[in-house]
DNA sequence: TTGAATTAAACAAACGTTTGATTTATTTTT
DNA sequence: AAAAATAAATCAAACGTTTGTTTAATTCAA
């Protein structure tokens, strides 16, 4: 019962930490949303602070090798590989939107300095990953010769800005607001957005 | 003495929000850091929350009017006015970068409801009058048949995403991470991020 | 002399955390 | 296989701090 109890503790953190964040939410509140006892918290993570690096590392290691095992393929060409990290790139950040907004609030507010750290060594990772890709498309002169590094922030830019709230996103798809649509779980609108970035990224890159 | 003391609560304000957050920074900071008495944000705001409320009120609405102006303007080309734009919107983000993130978390947590009601109404303003320029464009026939408002949120997108971390822009700029360089008041990044952005948005726009 | 500005001190409420007792589960011994 | 012993999990209650806010006295300026 206790590895249960260990996960429902962190998926309710998730929850709760995206909604109100890290410091908006209190113990007391988790306890209650994942009904356990105030106690659990600190007797499985040892405190609140470890409970949120708990989940920003097991996630974190996930993300890490995905675009290392795209780069790697040699069947693949380069643009092929773009349009395949864009699409990675949508289907996991909409599948756990909770997650990457809590991912967010610790690249903006920098108050635990260790995890912070990690965190930046995974981007920093992430964007020479894909600068390597990009160059060596400039070098085949498949592509133009374009800033990588910014391109790159343009395609997870894209992204956050409709993860950024569900009723923002809604602006994005209806131009209006909308409290009842749930716009990360509507298929429709993963492909248009994943569209949209390719499209773009397309006339950016190409000839 | 006392408008200059409510502007430097403000300011002070918005450097310790944009760092730690607005729930992660106590009273106590804020005044000791602006070197005023506890007691004084309470007797200038009323309350914490209704110093953040005038933070983001104060500044929303200077904001709204800018895309407004150049939409009407008359004299310039659909593309003439997204360039400026784009470089209107670069160089308020990065003179203010401390109130974006600000503003950035207020749009990511939704604690309380009647300021993310108002920042929500600015947002889908900025976008619908972005999209409108856009579609005029298109009807044109100078513009390619574009996902407009997903245009937009790459634009502004790009800038959050670099705006997040001095430290995660340094990666951005020098593909490695760096504390000692201050990105945002470097004219040369500045250059660089809005020629990126409009050769991006032309690739994608024009034929 | 009046009203605004400023202060130190105190307020109750909420916070993260710890305690020590109690229940439940697992292992060891008979 | 039953009983005893040990370990893990759970709990209500309390801990000491910190929180945002208020008070009532004092200083300052008009």
């Amino acid at each position: 019962m206790s590895i249960d109890k260990k996960e429902l503790i962190m998926q309710t953190a998730i929850s709760l930490f995206s909604e109100k964040g890290f410091e908006g939410t209190s113990i007391r509140d988790l306890a209650q949303k994942a009904e356990v006892n105030i106690a659990m918290v600190n007797y499985y993570f040892g405190s609140k602070e470890k409970l949120f690096e708990a989940i920003v590392e097991e996630k974190v290691r996930y993300i890490k090798g995905r675009i290392e095992d795209l780069e790697n393929d040699k069947n693949l060409t380069e643009i092929e590989k773009i349009d395949l990290i864009i699409e990675a790139y949508v289907n996991r950040f909409l599948s756990y939107p909770d997650f990457h907004k809590v991912m967010e609030q610790e690249m903006l507010v920098s108050q635990r300095e260790d995890l912070h750290q990690k965190v930046i060594e995974v981007v920093t990772q992430n964007i020479n990953n894909f600068t390597k890709i990009i160059e060596k498309g400039i070098r085949k002169k498949v592509f133009k010769k374009v800033d990588a590094p910014l391109l790159f922030a343009s395609i997870i830019g894209t992204i956050n800005q409709v993860l950024k709230s569900k009723q923002i996103c809604c602006v994005y798809i209806f131009r209006e607001s909308n409290k009842d649509f749930n716009p990360y779980s509507n298929e429709q609108f993963r492909k248009r957005l994943v569209t949209h970035i390719q499209q773009m990224v397309h006339s950016t890159l190409l000839q």
